[in-house]
DNA sequence: GGGGCGAATGTTAAAAAATAACATTTTCTT
DNA sequence: AAGAAAATGTTATTTTTTAACATTCGCCCC
């Protein structure tokens, strides 16, 4: 790398860089530090904000995520956010749909929660909340952002929680809910054990899918909220196993 | 909050938002669009960026440590950094002096280190490098966003380490090494009995100062990098005591 | 109901910043 | 040392931002 490129992100350790002022400092001309900002941009080591640039922001969400935060996703965790409040610990697991529902508390942020979760975007949401949060220990993987491993699964044996909120990867409504990912089924199996009461948040998408383990059975779940976008014979199945099925319209 | 603001939080969800798109969608002027992205943004909800604006990044590090992060914590971090590159696996501990090490570690990005952390400023930091990156679970403190309390100190006893890494608040050179937070000291203390090798950096003001506990003496301890702003008395009981000593030159 | 006040929004012109295209210098290779 | 390639500088153009002022809208009070 560049000697004046590390140069630059060594001013930046500090805050923020004005272009007018770096470009003197460094003794070249605007235009060449432009060109160097641009690079380190690219290489996701600072951020251009106008007139000049900050550290890129430690980014706790996976990059996929952002664009998977539909305005449906945020209504069905709206909706359970409404059914939950009164709980005194929830625990939170990883992926985009249950991050959706830590958003909602921690713009909501009205009850001081305890909120135990494997995913670091779901902490970094909530750890200027009202709500007490507790990080599960662990590896962490650095695409999903998540803790798991065994680790993780042993520390979730000191807690209890009212509630387990989660997401799933496909479901069947005669079968029960998937995940693709064994490390993440493992964990979510042992946090149902935990658990007082369920709650699945999905959309509906997911049904009439398959994914690689089934970490739960219709059992095990009490409350699924999705949306309207489901068959009714899913809707019939899903009810008929005695769980609570809440779908959110479309349009909300 | 206005009714437009909030739109315009929704929207950001999903990424960035551009000015001039963000304007006809929400049919009003650019003028006025600016006007409320500038509340936001004094209101540290949103980041203006040129053409446009995005989420509030949120920041893994307290308040303060952008400002500590001076040059001569990052040539101390340095030096330690040349030193200890044999190392497989190191256990960086919470503050600001060995978060700037967890920095340095991640720009140079070399070798595939397995670093053991309980602070989330550290683990942001290391994330996207080539190092394996384990966080300690446990209770996630707002104020300095680290792990603490007994099940990070459980989670500990499942790793060994070949470096210990950590700071000081403060440091007696007859007699050992501070910090003024006793949950800090317990997890302290706990990674000295796991680690093969323990480095402090810090820098010279902290010498001559007491703090609430002491979480190290001088035999806990192998190697000591600060700045050359210590008295010759202090460099002679350290390196007396048999730790190595490595200061920097202040103009560094 | 209308006058008037203040907040919100719109309009326009000027300033600042970013970009693009091209010129020049430096660096490296052979 | 020549030539090519990379880096930097220069200039002109476009885009974005700001500032200043005009207009509209909503609201309160008489």
């Amino acid at each position: 790398m560049h000697q004046r490129q590390r140069k630059i992100l060594d001013m930046l350790q500090r805050g923020k860089l004005l272009i007018r002022e770096a470009a003197v400092e460094l003794g070249v001309t605007e235009m060449t530090l432009r060109r160097d900002l641009k690079l380190l941009e690219e290489r996701k080591l600072i951020l251009c904000v106008k007139g000049g640039a900050i550290p890129y922001p430690a980014k706790y969400e996976p990059e996929s995520a952002a664009s998977e935060m539909t305005d449906c996703k945020f209504a069905i965790a709206n909706a359970l956010y409404q059914r939950i409040m009164p709980a005194e610990s929830i625990f939170i697991s990883a992926g985009s749909t249950s991050l959706a529902f830590a958003k909602v508390i921690a713009r909501c942020n009205r009850l001081p929660l305890t909120v135990i979760t494997n995913s670091l975007p779901a902490a970094s949401t909530l750890f200027r909340s009202c709500c007490k949060v507790i990080l599960l220990g662990g590896e962490l993987r650095s695409n999903s952002l998540d803790l798991v491993g065994p680790i993780a699964e042993k520390n979730l044996e000191e807690y209890h929680v009212d509630w387990l909120i989660s997401g799933c990867d496909a479901a069947l409504s005669d079968y029960g809910f998937y995940t693709s990912d064994i490390s993440v089924s493992n964990l979510e199996k042992k946090s149902l054990r935990i658990a007082s009461h369920a709650a699945i948040i999905t959309d509906s998408s997911k049904f009439g899918r398959r994914a690689l383990t089934r970490f739960a059975t219709l059992d095990d779940i009490d409350l699924l909220v999705t949306d309207d976008g489901i068959s009714p014979d899913d809707a019939n199945n899903l009810t008929g196993s005695g769980l609570e099925l809440i779908q959110i319209p479309a349009g909300t």
